[in-house]
DNA sequence: TCCGTTCTAGAATATTCGTGT
DNA sequence: TACACGAATATTCTAGAACGG
């Protein structure tokens, strides 16, 4: 039997960093969209819910449950943090990173 | 076309320091008219009621609501503050702060 | 009346920046001592429960919630993070900010 | 070597305070 | 009190550096 994670990562890309897959892979993930999730246009994700996330959704893909350590990760791949100056949210972008293009990773 | 850049932050310039961009959104906002305006001819804007604006508009869009605060950051981008001697309203200005042109800031 | 912040905030010391004398601020009420607290000898303190920390205690006390905000400052003033490896909580030091002597910032 | 995790620091902007006028 | 500005601290976002698997 498969692990929710293995299940989940189908669809990786082969020559694309690992991280970046279980991006992919968390965002595809519906379970997980109370914590995080697309934006509206899917040019973007949002953190909703930071406690759930780091010790919810972060142990199950990664060695750790620190929010730091994946914020980390996200600038090492060049996303960057933008502020919605309406909803006050925190998005994080990548020109490159956008819903259902996985494929344009490679 | 717009950049993705834009569609996320809703007339943010990018790389513009976010006190402009704010500046901007607060008097493109009709509900704050009452507080805070563009002059009639759209080169320069005027605080009609401090106590609303501090204590209404600056929390909202800053970290405080401190008029003084709000100021020095005016000062600190070259504004100009200008005495209207028939109202004895105060009257801020910038050369490149011009309603409807948000995009010069650039 | 005196505000939460200020009665916890009277044996501030002067000359001493504002986010030491928080901290000790912090550390010395109990009804925080569930989410952050001095270690057993008083030459540390933990954070031990981040999510109660960030929420309840900071916006009390800082213009944010948020923890990367609090750590960059404690680095800011020469504060290490040391592993206990025992029971793998994160202790943060420094050799002049001990329990029982805010005196000694000065 | 590459990638991931952690801890700390750089850099830009923001907020406050004080001084001179 | 109001005003402009320097300076110190605070807040945010990103990156450097060390270490480990």
């Amino acid at each position: 039997m498969l692990s929710p994670l293995n299940s989940v990562l189908t669809n990786s890309q082969p020559n694309v960093p690992s991280f970046l897959n279980k991006l992919y892979a968390i965002l595809s993930t519906p379970e997980y969209n109370s914590s995080i999730s697309w934006s509206e246009d899917g040019r973007a994700f949002i953190i909703l819910d930071h406690n759930l996330f780091s010790n919810g959704v972060l142990p199950v893909f990664f060695k750790h449950s620190n929010l730091s350590s994946f914020i980390r990760q996200l600038n090492m791949y060049d996303f960057q943090k933008l502020k919605n100056m309406d909803t006050n949210q925190s998005l994080f972008f990548h020109p490159k990173f956008l819903r259902d293009r996985q494929d344009i990773l490679n």
